[in-house]
DNA sequence: TATGAATGAGTCTTCATTCAT
DNA sequence: GATGAATGAAGACTCATTCAT
């Protein structure tokens, strides 16, 4: 009555039988999407990893890029999700330590991120599609800048964080280094003053400012 | 009697020879780089920007990516160079000034550097022949830092700067912001807070720092 | 209890429920067929039209074509049945407008049978097993040619057309010049002396005939 | 400094090398279409015949529909160069006689013409193709028609034929009986009453019009 | 050495057919 | 018997690389 089903999903349990592969076919896309730059991986990439013969993903997505799209964007919203969790509440601990705990997510983030919109950048199809999909929205940039300032200004509030101070350049700087400490990281594995420390002095520097004495 | 040169490169002169056609080659390469995302550049593609039968690039290189990391090198090269003349003497007009300009300067760079980076990121395989060429010598981070730090380190001398920041920390900070604004560009033409308005706003923000007070 | 029917043919009366279905798939291929040229529809396209499930038609038919050869042996039926009922009473009316009427239904018969036949020519395979299905009886020329002749004889044995005319060469000429004019309407629509007026004149030179003098 | 030729046209003569290999897969796919339905032809199948890999028809046409395209073209313009040699002066022998040979030769052509025309009506893609190819002249009716309404034509001037028959509609149940006999040859060989005698009583039929009397 | 055609492996996509449910 | 998802064998086309001339 109910037709078979792919000897990948069985045993599968709590989801929609209909979806099941659904899904599952764009786990393997992301799993693969983590392994090597997405314009590389052809369509038996993703039936091998998904365990599943070469045509099935056509019975689900209207083509390759369909696919690529919708693992993208699970992977953007995961990671999205992920980011917002672990900003502080603006007056909890110092603004130094959040400010450092904001910029190891960011760096984290970045990390898995890179990648993906180096793909974007080279495959302009990829990218329509992919922008499409989100319509509206700014696609990457505004979603995390926007926690980020609202963070800012509730510091700026309480009084923790002068007034006069430009909460979107701000975001910038934050989320511009992190990015450019994951991209050495990726490039220069082991190079110095990225991760962890790499952020620390950031922060120290952004907070004091360039400005002569005090 | 000489062998023949290739029609593209007759008249070419002061050049060796030997070599003519393949600058040629890499020029055309460089060119092609600019206009579409370097994945996407066929063999073909440059045989034809150059004016030259296919099969030529083989005689100077082991194979395409060769050539293409011939390019990338070069446009490297030509960038770092525009930008190196660009960092204003410490000690001349403001520090403020001076920082505007280098993030302009940083902006309008990362603008040609990024779809080269995308390129990179997406084909290992070129990335890894880049790495090789340019062996041990950190490739894009400190090539564009030093100058940097260089001149963050002149204006501390000068106490235009305070001797207590942390010149690695601001460098970072400023390719970041930059580069992100160029990612923006490319993403989102005509987003808002990009370009030389978003540079002077987050090189003001550098300047006055989070600290409450003063 | 009765196994299930198919959605589709639910309510259907009068029929036996074990060829109901069987029959609404031939209905649905042969619509098809009016649609588009035979070797382009699917099987899923047959599904689709009849509403049904897409591998229903393999409990039905060994494979799809022998799907399409039904539906082809029932349009071709239809087509027969329908000149057939054409075909004036010989020594009603003028031999001339007669024949303008057949030529009239032959032109739009023509105008179903070309594609199917175009589509036989195209697939050996399916070609052949119509062959076999209707095994010996010669498949289209006499179906249509003997009605024909006999409506010739018809009027021969009136005298209304001379005895010694060879009526199955008449026949011939009839089929085969509306033939043409039916590729000539599929391919060039609006092409001028093609219907009713083409069918005209096509029938006055063979009243007449080509000897001079009478 | 010429590049290589493919094994398959070396040593063809008299052909310029740049062509030769175009002209040899026009030739390899005319070929095919006289054994198999142009819509069943692969682009294998005709890089097999050629004794060439596969790739190479890119190198001469935009897509396999443009080669098919110009393998019809070419089989189009010798059938119908053929036919126009077989069409006897007006006034030489005699009228039966002369309409027996057109008849046969259209036969003949038809029997080739059948197919192809089968296959367009079967792809509209290549039929349109082909269609464009050919542009404003009237695909196949006309490039027929015309010498035979002027063969007919010269005879009514010479009052072997009389004035008041319409050139166009003999030229038509011609055509029309001939291919509808080359369909018969086609799907029933052995069939009675096809090819010559046929033809023969075609003529007779046609030359002496259905008018009773005389 | 330059030429540019030939090569053929590899890609995405379609679709008849099977089969677990 | 009905369902409709899974299967996998083709098919058209691209493109880095080779090589006769």
């Amino acid at each position: 009555m109910s037709p078979r089903r792919a000897k990948a999903v069985v045993g599968r349990v709590g989801d929609d039988p209909a979806t099941a592969l659904r899904e599952h076919l764009i786990d393997a896309a992301e799993r693969l999407t983590a392994q090597a730059p997405i314009t590389t991986i052809t369509t038996r990439d993703i039936a091998r990893a998904a365990g599943v013969s070469d045509g099935v993903l056509y019975n689900y997505f209207s083509d390759k890029n369909e696919l690529l799209v919708a693992a993208m964007l699970r992977q953007y919203r995961r990671l999205i999700d992920e980011f917002q969790k672990l900003i502080p509440e603006p007056g909890t601990g110092t603004v130094e330590e959040n400010l450092a705990s904001i910029g190891g997510a960011l760096f984290a983030l970045e990390g898995e991120f890179v990648p993906m919109i180096a793909g974007l950048l080279v495959d302009p199809a990829l990218f329509h599609r992919l922008f499409v999909a989100i319509h509206q929205e700014p696609f990457g940039i505004d979603q995390l800048r926007n926690p980020l300032t609202a963070y800012l200004e509730g510091e700026q509030r309480l009084g923790r964080i002068p007034a006069d101070v430009d909460r979107g350049a701000v975001a910038i700087l934050l989320m511009g280094s992190t990015s450019v400490m994951a991209l050495a990281a990726q490039f220069m594995p082991g190079a110095p003053n990225v991760g962890a420390s790499g952020v620390r002095a950031m922060v120290d520097a952004l907070l004091r400012g360039l400005r002569p004495g005090v």
